[in-house]
Formats: C-alpha cells, sequence, structure tokens
RNA sequence: UGCCCGAUGGUGUAAUGGCAACACAGCAGAUUUUGAUUCUGUUAUUCUAGGUUCGAGUCCUAGUCGGGCAACCA
C-alpha cells in the first residue's frame, strides 16, 4: 500500500548497506534520558528506529542513556517503558549505559594510554576561556603536558573519590585549533558525587554523553544510530572515539526532530509547564507528551500514521497540527462508538406525545462498521437539545429548529416546531414541537424530506456528566521561535469544563474506551470518573463545515 | 563574520540526469437520518546567478536566506 512512497534517506543507505555486503542485518535503539517524559517528537524517533528494524529485519534495544544522575530518575525509565509499549513497539533488549560504567571507564585508560586523554584541574570557566571561539583557536594548558603515567593515577584517583566534584575532570587531547568546538578536548569524565537510580553509590566519576553514546552503539553493535540534527557536529568525535578505542564501527546518521504547530516540543519547556502548574502534570490531556495524548484519547495507530506521513528528510520542519488531529480523526472514525450528549441544554417539549412514557429506540454505534451493533436509547415527552440547535430567526440555509421547520431528532422522530418559551431576559426557556408518529427512524413512512438532523436526550434518563474540551496549548503558531518567554503566549482557552447531558449508556464508560459524540467530537473518559458521574475528555473535534461557513459571513 | 547542515505548492514529503507527484490544508460540487464520514473536481511548487549536459529540482561554483556549533546536559 505505502509503496508508492519513494523510500527515506536513511532507508536508502541501510538498502545501500545491505545490498553492498557491509551489513547483514541491522540493529537500531531508541535512547532516551530518563529525566522527562516522552513526548511526540520520540515518537518520531520511536517510529523511525523501530520501523526500520521491523521493515529490514533487525533488532531494536531500548537503552536509558542514564549518565547524569543528577537529573535521571526510575519514575521515568518506568514511564518510558510504558509509552513504547504502548506504541506498539517491543525491543530487544533493556539496556542502560549505566550497564557499561565499568567498560567505558577501561576505555577511557584506553585512551590515557594510548596518550590520547587527559586529567585537567581547571575550572570550568578556565576550560571554556581556553577553549576559544568559533573563530579562534582554543589555547593549550600545563596540564595538557601530564604523562600517561600521571594522567593514570589521578584518573583512578578520581575514580577512587579522592577528589571533589569540579576538581578534576577526563579531557580527550584533540585538536585545539579544529573548526569543530567539539574536538577541541571535550571533557569525557566529570566527578560527581551523587547517587544513580541504578548504580547507586558505586561510582563518583561519570561519563559525558559524548564519551558513553557512541561507545553504547559499539558494545550493543548497533549498525545505524540515529539522532537528531543537533548532534551533526557530534559525529566528528563519534567516529574518533570508536577509530582510537578500536571498536566496533556503528554509524551515526542525523535527521530533522519533529516539531508541530501550537505547541513545544523540548523537554526542558516541558518540564518547566510541569513544575510551574501551567498544566497538571506530564499527562494533562493539553501536553503533546505520548501519556497526555493516550488520556486525551489518541490511539497508538493514529500516531504511527502520523509520524508515517509527515516523513523523515533533514531540513527543519514544522508540522501543521491539522495533520495530527485527521489521522486520529480518520482512525476513531472508524472505530468510536456513537453516543449522543448534549453540551448546552435546552428544554423541548412534545406536545403531542401520546406514546408510553418511555419508549425504546434504537441506535447503531457505528455507521461504519454494522458488526458492533446497536444500543437502546430512551425517548421520552420532554427531551433536551443543544440551545445552538433552536433559533427564533434562523439565517439563511439554518437547517435546525425554528418556528414552524421540522428536524429529525436522530434515531427518533421528525419534529415540527410549534412554539416557545422566552424569560424576561429574552433567553428562550422551552420549545414546542409536535412530532410525526410515522416517522420514526427504521420505519419511516411519512414520506417527508427533512434536511436538519440534530441529536437530543431524554429529560428524565439524561446522565449528569463532564466534558473537558481542549484546545491548543499556545496562541501563536511557533512559540518557541517568537520573541519573549514563551510562556506568555500560553492560550488562556486551552482548557473548558463543561456539565453536559448524556445518554443513559454511557454510565458504564471505562477508561480506554473511544467515543463519538453526535455532532460534537470524539472523546474518551478520563480516569478522573467516578462511579455515577463520568468525565469526558475531548480527543478532537469533528470537522465542522457549518461552523466554516458561518465564519465566511 | 570561522566551520557544519539545509532550501521543491500554504504545510510536509517524493521524484536517485529524462513528463515535478502524493498527503494535509484551501476552494467548488455530489451523497448523507451526524452540516460527520464518503465521493468527484480544482487552485497552488523546484531560493538567486552562472556553469556542465542533447537534457538539471537533481551534478559543479558563487551568492542569498534559514538553522546549528564556544554545558563538568543529552
Amino acid at each position: 500500500m505505502s509503496e508508492e512512497k519513494g523510500l527515506n534517506f536513511i532507508e536508502e543507505i541501510i538498502e545501500a548497506d545491505l545490498q553492498s555486503g557491509k551489513h547483514t542485518s541491522i540493529a537500531t535503539r531508541f535512547p532516551p534520558e530518563p529525566n522527562g517524559y516522552l513526548h511526540l517528537g520520540h515518537a518520531k524517533s520511536i517510529c523511525l528506529n523501530f520501523g526500520l528494524a521491523l521493515k529490514y529485519g533487525g533488532k531494536t534495544n531500548l537503552r536509558f542513556d542514564d549518565t547524569n544522575p543528577i537529573t535521571e530518575d526510575t519514575e521515568y525509565v518506568e514511564s518510558i517503558k510504558a509509552d513504547v509499549r504502548w506504541l506498539g513497539f517491543n525491543w530487544s533488549e533493556e539496556l542502560y549505559a549505566s550497564d557499561y560504567f565499568e567498560q567505558l571507564y577501561g576505555f577511557a585508560e584506553k585512551l590515557i594510554e594510548k596518550g590520547l586523554a587527559y586529567v585537567d584541574d581547571s575550572t570550568s570557566e578556565q576550560i571554556a576561556e581556553e577553549k576559544g571561539t568559533p573563530t579562534q583557536a582554543g589555547k593549550s594548558n600545563q596540564y595538557r603536558q601530564r604523562s600517561p603515567e600521571e594522567n593514570l593515577m589521578l584518573f583512578r584517583g578520581m575514580r577512587a573519590g579522592k577528589f571533589k566534584d569540579h576538581e578534576k575532570v577526563l579531557r580527550v587531547k584533540g585538536d585545539l585549533a579544529s573548526p569543530n568546538m567539539l574536538m577541541r578536548d571535550p571533557v569525557i569524565y566529570r566527578i560527581k558525587h551523587a547517587h544513580h537510580h541504578r548504580t547507586g553509590d558505586a561510582w563518583c566519576i561519570y561519563p559525558m554523553y559524548d564519551f558513553a553514546h557512541g561507545q553504547s552503539d559499539s558494545i550493543e553493535k548497533i549498525t545505524h544510530s540515529i539522532c537528531t540534527l543537533e548532534f551533526v557536529p557530534h559525529r566528528e568525535l563519534y567516529d574518533w572515539l570508536i577509530k582510537h578505542l578500536e571498536i566496533f564501527p556503528s554509524r551515526q546518521y542525523e535527521f530533522a526532530r519533529l516539531n508541530v504547530t501550537y505547541t513545544v516540543m523540548s523537554k526542558r519547556k516541558l518540564l518547566q509547564l510541569v513544575q510551574e502548574k501551567f498544566v497538571n502534570g506530564w499527562d494533562d490531556p493539553r501536553m503533546p507528551t505520548i501519556s497526555a495524548m493516550r488520556r486525551r484519547g489518541f490511539t497508538p495507530e493514529s500516531i504511527r500514521d502520523f509520524c508515517d506521513k509527515i516523513g523523515v528528510a533533514r531540513r527543519e520542519n514544522l508540522i501543521d497540527v491539522g495533520l495530527l488531529e485527521f489521522c486520529v480523526r480518520e482512525h476513531l472514525n472508524r472505530i468510536a462508538s456513537r453516543r449522543m450528549v448534549v453540551f448546552d441544554p435546552i428544554r423541548v417539549v412534545v406536545q403531542n406525545w401520546n406514546g408510553p412514557d418511555t419508549e425504546m429506540l434504537s441506535g447503531e454505534n457505528n455507521p461504519e462498521n454494522p458488526d458492533v451493533g446497536h444500543r437502546n436509547i430512551p425517548f421520552s415527552k420532554e427531551i433536551f437539545i443543544e440551545r445552538e440547535d433552536f433559533m427564533e430567526e434562523p439565517p439563511k440555509k439554518y437547517f435546525r429548529l425554528s418556528p414552524g421547520q421540522m428536524v429529525r431528532l436522530k434515531h427518533a422522530y421528525i419534529v415540527k416546531c410549534t412554539g416557545f418559551k422566552k424569560d424576561d431576559a429574552g433567553n428562550v426557556t422551552e420549545v414546542h414541537v409536535e412530532y410525526i408518529k410515522e416517522s420514526r427512524s427504521g420505519s419511516d413512512t411519512s414520506g417527508l424530506q427533512v434536511k436538519g438532523v440534530i441529536h437530543w436526550v431524554s429529560a428524565a434518563h439524561a446522565l449528569n456528566a463532564e466534558v473537558r474540551l481542549y484546545d491548543r496549548l499556545f496562541r501563536v503558531e511557533d512559540p518557541s521561535t517568537i520573541e519573549g518567554d514563551f510562556r506568555e503566549h500560553l492560550n488562556p482557552d486551552s482548557l473548558r469544563i463543561q456539565k453536559v447531558m448524556a445518554e443513559p449508556s454511557l454510565a458504564g464508560a471505562q477508561p480506554g474506551e473511544k467515543f463519538q459524540f453526535l455532532r460534537m467530537g470524539y472523546f474518551t473518559p478520563d480516569p478522573d470518573s467516578t462511579p455515577g458521574s463520568p468525565v469526558f475528555n475531548r480527543t478532537v473535534t469533528l470537522r465542522d463545515a457549518w461552523a466554516k461557513e458561518q465564519k465566511k459571513q
């Protein structure tokens, strides 16, 4: 099906590597740092890494890049594992960079012995100063000349805890004149007397990213190490270390990270929103995190489809959030059960009702899928309809209720408006209709053709519920590039809570279930629901041609 | 004013020296017991200037514009 689409540049590289015999199978990895929750940008990376292995018959490891004990925590490890699984992927092995601390330490000693690394006593300010600038070469210092023997002794002292934090670092002996700042003697080990979430207090020195990531790739024999564009300058160091350590030559390839309109995709900013309580936690349904999207009612299928549609390339991009919405609507349309819920009720009295107190009607659960059957819906003399579905003086092309006009009540009868009541303030308080007895859904012999169909709930049977209506988190398309503090551009109306009247079959709705509230949008029960008072999150609205039509006026 | 990366409709992505296409969005219409879904049609694209070539979105050179690089973060 998707065969029509050309290969992305990474697939091209892999196919070339497979064809040339450079590799007989491939290995990728997804390497999150356990210092935050996964977001949609990670989903792109997950789909890419796991997808590649699936497509070419290789394997993908889940590897936690846990080299900074200060910011990392097992809470994040657990959430990350849950999110990857929920997205529908299975890793080959669950690994941690910290598993390799001993091996990494050995690599460092090897570098020292080769005269390619040295212990530096400078402060970080001095190191930064001596590094020069992009247009100015760096300077050497006295420590750079230390012998391998002295360096080894000092480095062992570092490991043994003889020094305090910041007192010494281990640096690569690179090229202080390199146009690539990362090659100007990068720090590869620092002292941190800190408790690590897995190794506890076994270590007081920790490798830096550049001395852990590529080496872990190599240890795991990762063939294609895929990361985002900001790591492009690191590739030279990545290759340099592999060469001098004489280890398995993993190769790094970079792609452009995902950006989506009206949100932010940086762990730092998301953490800030959580800590400063702009949102109610990492899984607040307004967040672009995987856990938030799950809570909001997105499906793994729709997220995978989205990641597939946005493609993989090397140019910066800003994806219209409308594409994400399209993907989730497309999936939910196929699987969501239809229900009727009135958000802003107005009472309707069927004046000529002479049927039973309660008549049970039947409504299809999903017109896209007859297999999922029907549910019963009670009808009675008094019902609620949406306030906006009645207008005393309707505009042109208004298909709903207005004096003298007819509409169909979905799954029920055609009714004709015969009158209405207003209060002193001029608000309509009650609408009177007469129903057409022969027009019952499924057995309509009235021969009437009505353009409008509206949803309703029986007043006597209505279930009180709460809906949480989410809108974009930010008011501006690209909050990260706009001037000033990104928090100033938060959308104050990103969450609206409303009490609503639902059809009674919604009483037992369980988290995870997907519903379409007819004409209102897709919804899913929130874990905050309690027996008898369900809470629903709006995943996404329905497309609304009428709203668009009105906007034009 | 050093080095690196990038530039194709409004937004993304493809076209691998040979007819610039696909999706979303937009617009117009059809169908519809959800103004939903579905269907049909349609608008709109190769940053600039040189060069190579029978032929350039694609290769080369220069420029322009955008992004990145000077953490004991990843």
